[in-house]
DNA sequence: ACTAACATGTAATCTGTTACATGATTGA
DNA sequence: TCAATCATGTAACAGATTACATGTTAGT
């Protein structure tokens, strides 16, 4: 699902085929997330006959026959439409690997009011996720709920990522406008 | 499939129905793992046909024909296997939604000696992951490679969290001797 | 000559979510 | 009485991984 969003962003670069888009994503992050094959080919092809990519003409037919793949104009707007509508979740969540992430990598193809309302956007739900986190640990210390040193010490780190989540957020902000780009 | 041992860890404290599980799960970490009944029932049965966990006798036929869960010898022996065996996947990883983490809250059922050294290897894991971050980031750095500002902004907050991970790490080995249990 | 990496693809399989169905209990 | 929550369960569906199949190219 998000894979092929992911493969829409990185051909907003240029032209590229699939084994290609395979190794920037292990390369770019091996991160948080990886694709194998037998889901990168597939959404390779769902991609093309959407319309949102195209098969550049010729190619295929070498020894190698490797497709080089170009995004289309449709291809562009669905990226946009996709970055634009902001991302559910927040922090180290279970299914979206981070969406916001994501989504945040491809954020140099917006202009800066558009990804500016989206970091404040995720600002506002970060800083909520945080103070709620916060106020329950706080609830659970004033109870006789007694977790085991375990179960409290992961908690913590958990808050703590989150925490340093919030923090990054408010120093991209910040450095947007310095930073190159 | 990491449900069965949530179910297994949580049954340690004592006999529980299925809602109760979920719930608790719901509480203890709307944070990073989430269980819907579509997969929790079927665990259960599935446990249940291991052998693993067991019904209470009675149980299942009262109004709220709710049935409680009771681990067996061999659910326990099978959640220490698993707890015993080092976690794949560091820091913030695609499926293993952290696997680590899931053990880990469970570690108060492990020997100070057991858990110690599993937290030694992971302390090692996370290290090697981090090293070879920064290094990549500085190669990255000298090359001409210019990935952008928010790829860049990107790289940083992941190895700042798996930076976290490993301080975290470092502070619980220190302090599990003085916490509770 | 052989191995590793390049390159694309499909099918079986697994796992999990969503949506539905059923019915009891509690409190407003 | 009505809504919310308790409580369990199944079936359809979506998504992704693994394993397999096939063939090329480059380096040792």
């Amino acid at each position: 699902m998000l894979a092929q969003y992911v493969i829409l962003g990185l051909l907003m670069e240029g032209p590229k085929h699939g084994y290609e888009i395979k190794q920037i994503i292990e390369r770019w992050s091996g991160l948080f997330w990886k694709v194998s094959f037998g889901s990168l080919y597939p959404a390779l092809h769902r991609l093309t006959e959407n319309g949102c990519i195209s098969i550049d003409a010729g190619s295929g037919t070498d020894t190698l026959r490797r497709k080089t793949f170009r995004l289309t104009e449709k291809g562009e707007a669905v990226l946009r439409a996709w970055l634009l509508e902001p991302a559910e979740g927040t922090g180290v969540s279970r299914n979206n690997t981070n969406e916001f992430m994501l989504k945040f990598t491809f954020f140099g193809y917006l202009t800066y009011e558009e990804r500016d309302k989206l970091i404040a956007c995720r600002l506002t739900k970060v800083k909520k996720k945080l103070d709620e986190m916060e106020a329950r640990r706080e609830k659970i210390k004033n109870s006789k709920e007694r977790p085991g040193f375990y179960a409290w010490a992961m908690r913590d780190l958990i808050i703590r990522s989150v925490a340093l989540e919030y923090e990054w957020l408010q120093a991209v902000r910040q450095n947007q406008s310095d930073g190159p780009q």
